[in-house]
DNA sequence: GTCTATACGCGGATAGAC
DNA sequence: GTCTATCCGCGTATAGAC
């Protein structure tokens, strides 16, 4: 088989150009937004036809998906290997939110497109549906250790209170995204952390979880 | 001032001309998707030009919006003025997320509008920054009156708790079309209330919120 | 106010050059 | 495999009929 990645290798120029539009793309996408960038703007800028840079990515979606996913390994390889674990991952999710506050429309470019790929005919649905996959299956085993710590109650559902802490950051995102100054969304969310994560430090009462007077 | 909305005034046409149109959108939408089908069509289907349309949508996202709103009155009027408030509201709201998970193509579209509504330029923009300012608002108004009745913790922050349990419903969404057979958003927005309630009905512990042993 | 014809650039599909 | 020319329906903008 030949070398389809390396830098010599008989697809090298192909290679090379899907770079360079991705990188092209991920800037211009970042900067003015999905919809405000067309095809065939890109294309002229790494010197390609409309039809050309079609040819590398089959649709504009598809393009925005290669974009999301390089954007995923700049932002993944540097550290986030982070040596914290069970309860204290949790809480550093915080931080996350945090970061996610500082740059408006990434954030947006994630939301827009990961509700659209909910639709299973989009390109980039099978991308997002294994992105929530892994995203919560961390969260999950990081929600059961702090379990089997014994930093929460021993009761707890991993899987659902993963669902939980994914869903209240993409909700407050977008609350945030049409109000910012109006909702605080670190503040939100670290009331969250600190009351969902009191509550789970005890277990449930017993007619399962009728407020106490 | 003439009549604008009634039957007979002088606009009589154009009024039950966009009725018409709505209704058209309404079924089309909810029943193909909006990306799925154009403006040409609806306008044939109500014995419109293309353009003739537009004189009364000025765009695509105008008449979705305009659909969106009426959707928002046949859900609203009937009941919903429930007899049923503070606590026993925010317990209620468990019944929406059951409604909602019968829904999935209208979800999707106020999941994916609501998103890209998040950019100041676009048309459902202001639509969206109202309908969830009220939304919020009716749920703090709830959380408040559950706090003075004693049902939940003194010290919450009704408005926080608002956005949360707004930003559960969203988040979840989500991820539930995405995988519908593997996430349960109902359950999981269930786990939400029952231990997010349960905290809220005792006060944060001192050191605000560090999990106990 | 109600409505139409025409033209524009867009994302996408097809056929084919090299 | 890499890339182009051409055509399609789309949403949108403008000029103008009635």
């Amino acid at each position: 088989m030949s070398d389809r990645t390396g830098a010599r290798g008989p697809y090298a120029r192909g290679v090379a150009r899907r770079q360079e539009i991705v990188h092209a793309a991920l800037e211009v996408f970042a900067t003015r937004g999905y919809d405000a960038v067309s095809l065939r703007e890109i294309a002229a800028q790494v010197g390609l036809s409309h039809t050309g840079l079609r040819h590398h990515f089959a649709s504009k979606e598809d393009l925005l998906t290669a974009v999301l996913r390089y954007k995923d390994e700049l932002t993944l390889t540097p550290d986030e290997q982070v040596d914290v674990s069970g309860i204290a991952w949790v809480r550093a999710s915080r931080d996350v939110v945090a970061l996610n506050a500082r740059q408006p429309l990434l954030i947006r470019l994630f939301a827009t497109l990961s509700v659209q790929a909910t639709d299973p005919a989009h390109p980039a649905h099978t991308y997002f549906v294994e992105r929530y996959r892994i995203a919560r299956e961390i969260a999950t085993r990081h929600l059961a250790q702090a379990r089997d710590d014994g930093d929460i109650a021993a009761d707890v559902d991993a899987e659902h209170c993963a669902e939980l802490m994914l869903a209240a950051m993409d909700g407050l995102q977008v609350q945030w995204l049409l109000e910012p100054d109006r909702v605080d969304m670190v503040a939100a969310y670290g009331q969250f952390l600190d009351r969902f994560l009191a509550v789970l430090a005890v277990p449930l009462p017993e007619d399962g979880g009728t407020a106490q007077r």
